[in-house]
RNA sequence: GGGCGAGUGGUGGAAUGGCAUACACGAUGGACUUAAAAUCCAUUGGCCUAACGGCUAUAAGGGUUCGACUCCCUUCUCGCCCACCA
């Protein structure tokens, strides 16, 4: 009996994996297509265990659905554009494409020992100019139909990075990449109008019925639409209407007063010449130096002031001041509020320090007659309207929509409804990424690279140093290009596309990666799209995801493909901890798969991840459980040894009794397996069935030894695991196949399926409850009648002892579970 | 502040109205061995009991139910996301 020498069986079928081009795929309208996708890598160098568990997941859905008889198409490449190769070719003195490729290689090299059934000769990298060729043509095509527009505003600037960030990519205030605090810039930037989707973005949530709530939910989220009211408040002495946007209409005539963000427009006019008007200035001046940080924290106290300045509520003409305050954000709604401080807390915190008016206009049903000064918070749930004119007595939720009707016909306000999601700005002041494909001319002003011109090519030869702003600005050759409409001399776009960009859509450019004349083929892409699932992490829940639904909204409009949503089903895999923290390289707690793999092998690398947690739950790296992995495929593979010789000395015999139970098991552990692979994913608890199912063939085998014969039912039990276990460990069990006779690849045998017949029980045990407590079990025909039952269960021996003096009040009969006798009393 | 999720043995976790703790890790004891490793066998929530067995336990408290880890309410703790969003 041979040894498990997982370095030799993983190795060779690699080997023949490649030589057989076995994960190669082709379209092929006659079979259905199945399409499983993770998110790909950025090359880093090394892969860690997040991807090892991301891969995992989905070279297990893959495997099985080929085993389905699926065409699978599984694809893998690089997003290989971003800053870490700019700051690492600083660090090490290389260029970032030198040291790109090199990272490319070596984790090309790292996935191939994990055994992933990836058709490789679809292998992109975000990088490569047939690659961002196709994100220069995206944006021409933006830039026709006015999607992809410059304009200046302030931005999000991170000074550590030296570039802009979308507001996407700022977390908690800060930069997503390296956490420095962020700062506000004015900027002439690139924008993507994803705005123009927002309704589509938002209502497409609902086809998406197999993504996670939670994902649905942050999208929805970020989106952020509000219906509401937008109300004209004229400022009393110029008669200049102030726009303000309010959810709570209900309220209006409990407005006391109104705020301006200090970056209000508006604000600089009515102002000027009164007599506060230098304590105004002072006041915008100092917000304008906080950073948006400090400004958004919660616990700091809110700073404002009067502006000298009145306005009128135009429902009820009461004369109120005109605050400026830094709880007031210029980007959200019209950038200006009216203050209810009885119904809004942030209003009722603000009056109070600053003894502004309240008036109490929603009466609680708790606390009528409610005086403002008797109020310890604001009141902002429901109730009766009172001192609202003609709306007194009314509920406020109806009195909302009634006031906002009467108010559009009195022409003093008009129903609007507010989204949160903002353009995406795509400009990066940096190297490493896609040229934007554009050159300024004097004479004909933003002229775009016509599509012949593509790719912009990103030059070779270039100095990286880290400071002093963007890298292509100071490469003359580059910088210096023919205006295409009038031949004069003009000046290419230096700054790059961010890299989210070249992510949003190269799920499309698998499906025809060598497709030279078209981003990809309408025909391919037809057939494999969409993707059926995709598995990635939760930090892309808003970022990509978002952005990659926007990219396959524009594809539709340009009839280049059919579906609405990209990603049919989504798994967000939970992250792998060391004691309790992310792994990384500053922490120093990485635990590297290559180790693992060579000490373990990759198959018991594999089983580990998926056994260790279920894929959504986050766990926590434990090196013990590598060793319980290998222990159990040992087993099997010793399980299998041992089969093997037996058979050939033995003498096969009729269905003996004790392969009853195991041909049970057998089928419901088909039955299990399979369900997880199609859908539940709970690979954690389809392995601890196989592993049940090798613990019951165990013994049946030893009997067999023993007997020297063997029934039909281990041996079916001994293949069928095999197989069941191939997507998970395939290495080994390729290897079991082929000792099995088999010339070919496990991936062509077809899936097993259980037979219900199979689950049917002659004999059943059931649970006798008496009071709802476990006192006995009983054992009898599947097919029982309920009173024949019952009076067997009042029978039972133990059952007695506890009914003994005591009267029957009930019994409850659960079909094939339990009997619980209800006793009196 | 809002939203979502979670809390089960020494550990990872299983069970989503019906036998709580599957499967595994670890631990303890045993077999094999000169010995160790590996392997195999047994035990393993807590308490009581010589044993049969009983009691008790799913963050805490309450409720619904014949029956609750599971559903409902209250509270606590942790995690994630969003957040002066008007």
């Amino acid at each position: 009996m041979s040894d498990y020498d997982f370095l030799r069986i993983e190795k060779e079928w690699q080997e023949y994996w490649r030589s057989h081009n076995l994960f190669n795929v082709k379209m092929d309208e006659s079979k259905e297509k199945y399409y499983v996708l993770e998110m790909f890598p950025y090359p880093s160098g090394r892969i860690h265990m997040g991807h090892v568990r991301n891969y995992t997941i989905g070279d297990v859905i893959a495997r099985y659905r080929m085993q389905a008889g699926f065409n699978v198409l599984h694809p893998i490449g690089f997003d290989a554009f971003g800053q870490p190769a700019e700051n690492a070719a600083i660090k090490h003195k290389t260029g970032p494409k030198e040291w790109t490729e090199n990272c490319i290689s070596w984790m090309v090299k790292e996935l191939k020992q994990m055994g992933f059934s990836y058709d490789w000769d679809r292998e992109l990298s975000t990088h490569r100019p047939q690659y961002y060729k196709w994100n220069q043509w995206i944006f021409l095509k933006m830039f026709e139909k006015g999607l992809a527009y410059k304009k200046s505003s302030g931005v999000n600037w991170c000074a550590s990075c030296e570039t802009t960030l979308a507001n996407e990519e700022v977390v908690n205030g800060g930069c997503w990449r390296c956490h420095t605090e962020v700062e506000q810039k004015e900027l002439d930037q690139w924008y993507l109008k994803i705005t123009e989707y927002q309704d589509a973005l938002l209502e497409d949530l609902e086809l998406l019925n197999d993504w996670p709530e939670r994902v649905i939910t942050m999208q929805k989220n970020w989106i952020g639409k509000s219906y509401g009211l937008e109300i004209y408040f004229p400022e009393v002495d110029t008669g200049t209407l102030i726009p303000v946007f309010t959810t709570r209409a209900d309220t209006i005539f409990g407005a006391t007063y109104v705020v301006l963000a200090p970056e209000h427009p508006l604000l600089d006019e009515m102002i000027k010449g009164r007599s506060r008007e230098k304590d105004v200035r002072e006041f915008i001046e100092r917000v304008s130096r906080e950073s948006k940080i400090s400004r958004m924290s919660a616990d700091v106290k809110k700073e404002g002031i009067f502006t000298g300045c009145f306005a009128v509520n135009p429902v009820n003409y009461e004369k109120i001041p005109i605050w400026t305050a830094d709880y007031v954000l210029m980007d959200y709604g019209t950038g200006a509020i009216m203050a209810v401080p009885t119904h809004d807390q942030r209003d009722f915190l603000f009056a109070g320090e600053h003894r502004l008016p309240m008036r109490v206009v929603i009466q609680s049903p708790n606390t009528p007659n409610q005086l403002p000064e008797k109020m310890t918070q604001a009141y902002e749930a429901g109730g009766i309207l009172v001192n609202s004119a003609q709306f007194d007595g009314m509920d406020n939720e109806a009195a909302k929509e009634k006031i906002a009707l009467w108010m559009e016909e009195e022409k003093i306000g008009q129903r609007k409804v507010f989204f949160r999601l903002r353009d995406w700005l795509i400009s990066r002041q940096r190297y490493w990424g896609t040229p934007i494909p554009v050159i300024y001319c004097r004479q004909c002003g933003i002229v775009p690279v016509p599509e012949k011109d593509l790719p912009v090519t990103l030059p070779d030869k270039i100095e990286i140093s880290g400071t002093g702003g963007s890298p292509l600005s100071k490469v003359k050759e580059f910088v210096d290009a023919a205006c295409p409409k009038c031949g004069g001399p003009g000046q290419r776009e230096t700054d790059t596309m961010a890299t989210f960009f070249d992510s949003s859509w190269y799920f499309l450019r698998y499906c025809s990666p060598q497709q030279n004349e078209a981003v990809f083929d309408k025909q391919e892409a037809k057939y494999w799209m969409t993707v059926d699932q995709y598995i990635g992490g939760i930090e892309h829940a808003v970022l990509h995801l978002l952005y990659s639904r926007f990219f396959a909204k524009f594809f539709r409009t340009l009839g280049l493909v059919d579906f609405k949503e990209p990603f049919r089903k989504l798994l967000t895999q939970g992250m792998v901890l060391k004691d309790g923290e992310v792994m990384s390289k500053s922490k120093g707690n990485i635990v590297d798969p290559d180790e693992m793999i060579k000490k373990y092998g990759a198959d018991s690398l594999r089983l580990f991840i998926l056994f260790a947690a279920p894929p959504e739950a986050e766990f926590d790296w434990n090196e013990r459980g590598m060793d319980g992995a290998w222990r159990f495929l040992t087993r099997v593979w010793t399980l299998v040894q041992n089969f093997r010789e037996l058979k050939q000395a033995a003498l096969t015999q009729p269905l003996p009794i004790q392969e009853k139970e195991l041909e049970f098991k057998l089928h419901a552990v088909i039955k299990k397996v399979t369900e997880e692979m199609k859908g539940g994913f709970k690979f954690n608890t389809a392995i601890s069935s196989l592993m049940e199912l090798t613990n019951e063939i165990m013994p049946v085998l030893r009997r067999a030894e023993e007997t020297k014969r063997i029934g039909p039912v281990l041996e079916q039990a001994v293949r069928t695991l095999v197989i069941l276990l191939s997507p998970i460990t395939p290495h080994m069990c390729e290897e079991l196949w082929k000792l099995f006779g088999s010339r070919e690849s496990i991936i062509k045998t077809a899936w097993p399926r259980y037979d219900p017949a199979k689950l049917q029980k002659d004999e059943i045990t059931l649970v006798l409850q008496v009071n709802g407590k476990v006192r006995s079990k009983i054992t009898v025909p599947a097919d029982i009648a309920e009173e024949e039952l019952k009076t067997r269960a009042l029978d039972d021996t133990k059952i007695k002892e506890w009914v003994k003096g005591k009267s029957v009040k009930k019994i409850f009969v659960v079909k094939n579970k339990l009997v619980n006798i209800l006793l009196e009393g």
